[in-house]
DNA sequence: ATTTAAAGTGAGACTGTGTATCAATTGATA
DNA sequence: TATCAATTGATACACAGTCTCACTTTAAAT
């Protein structure tokens, strides 16, 4: 068997945490909904609900992020090998984008939410050093002369990471009109020029 | 009077509730102390003390950062007015590391504390988007054919700031060795450069 | 100077958070 | 089946953050 029947079982729980989490949210909206609910609806104690998450804000934003990092993961794994460090990170963030359409209402969502409350915002920062790290060791052997502390992957990742939420942001501010793609990928391409005047 | 005595009291009370949770960090560590203790040592109300600061880690990192912030923008207004919108920022760092002289350790200790707690992290990112917001303001007219809603003040200010905060953290993390201003003007130039291979 | 309105404070109550303990249950192993 | 380790729910506890209310202090106006 690929996982022991306790392996499972944990993962069931932490699956229908997420789920109650998240359906709580739709319905009854952030501060409509404390630690104890979740745990109700999801059919465990509250004890348990912090065993899987150090807060009803983790298990949200666990909710949002995680598959999102796995895919880009996966996505960094396959990259053309002869792509420059820059030109990798705008080729992953084409590929994202392409594959989850033209429907950008889920970033939307997600990013009004993230707007609106500091506390779920922190939370997705952590997870901002995830990716980080992520990219970073994916495109450190990309660049020429890597030395032994090279700081120079790591900051492109995070310069890149930022800039894309930066982007996305701002489309939100700006009524959320007009292609967030085209406009992810503008800024990465204003990054890869040097922020020219 | 430069200031009714209502707002100088106001004042006051708060530099004491900076002072107090600053000097329970020294003595007891994070979390060695509670909100109910700083309140108890800056001689007010725990009631108060929630009036002043949403939570410890505010009342922390409010005593950081509270005048690096207004360094900066006064920094920001003095800038040349012929340089480029990145060297402006290259030009600012320059200056702010100057005037801080050769002695690290303050920049290593708030480092290394923001590295160790994540809840002082997050409460640091929030003040983050003011620093964004003030280095946008302050580049934006240095581009050319400056539009409507244009977002490339926004991404460089957001990219500048990241890049030099992940090259403090990178200098920290590889044991605070070195010169850390050549470190961060490096990580400019390279951002300048467009990230090269 | 006295009165009046506004602003700030401290005390206490109240809900929710996050941690620790412990007995009971469940899965893994022999 | 018997045993051991892991997981769980219940409970207790200290702290966080919000709210109300009575009280004090400041600002302003006669």
């Amino acid at each position: 068997m690929a996982q022991s029947l306790r392996e499972q079982k944990k993962q069931q729980v932490r699956e229908s945490i997420v789920e109650a989490a998240t359906s709580l949210l739709k319905s009854k909206g952030l501060d409509g909904f404390s630690a104890n609910d979740i745990a109700l609806k999801a059919g465990v104690g509250r004890a348990t609900f912090f065993r899987y998450f150090e807060s009803k804000e983790a298990a949200l934003v666990t909710g949002f992020y995680e598959d999102q990092l796995t895919a880009m993961v996966k996505a960094l794994e396959i990259a053309p090998a002869d792509l420059s460090p820059v030109d990798t990170l705008i080729w992953l963030f084409k590929l994202l984008e392409e594959s989850q359409g033209p429907d950008n209402i889920e970033i939307l969502k997600q990013g009004t939410l993230l707007r609106s409350f500091p506390s779920l915002r922190a939370k997705a920062m952590e997870f901002q050093v995830g990716y980080e790290s992520a990219v970073s060791n994916a495109i450190a052997h990309r660049f020429n002369d890597l030395r032994e502390n090279d700081i120079r992957p790591g900051l492109l990742a995070t310069a890149a990471l930022t800039v894309v939420r930066s982007a996305i942001d701002q489309w939100i501010d700006q009524g959320a009109e007009g292609d967030v793609q085209s406009m992810v990928q503008d800024a990465l391409a204003f990054l890869k020029a040097g922020f020219p005047a």
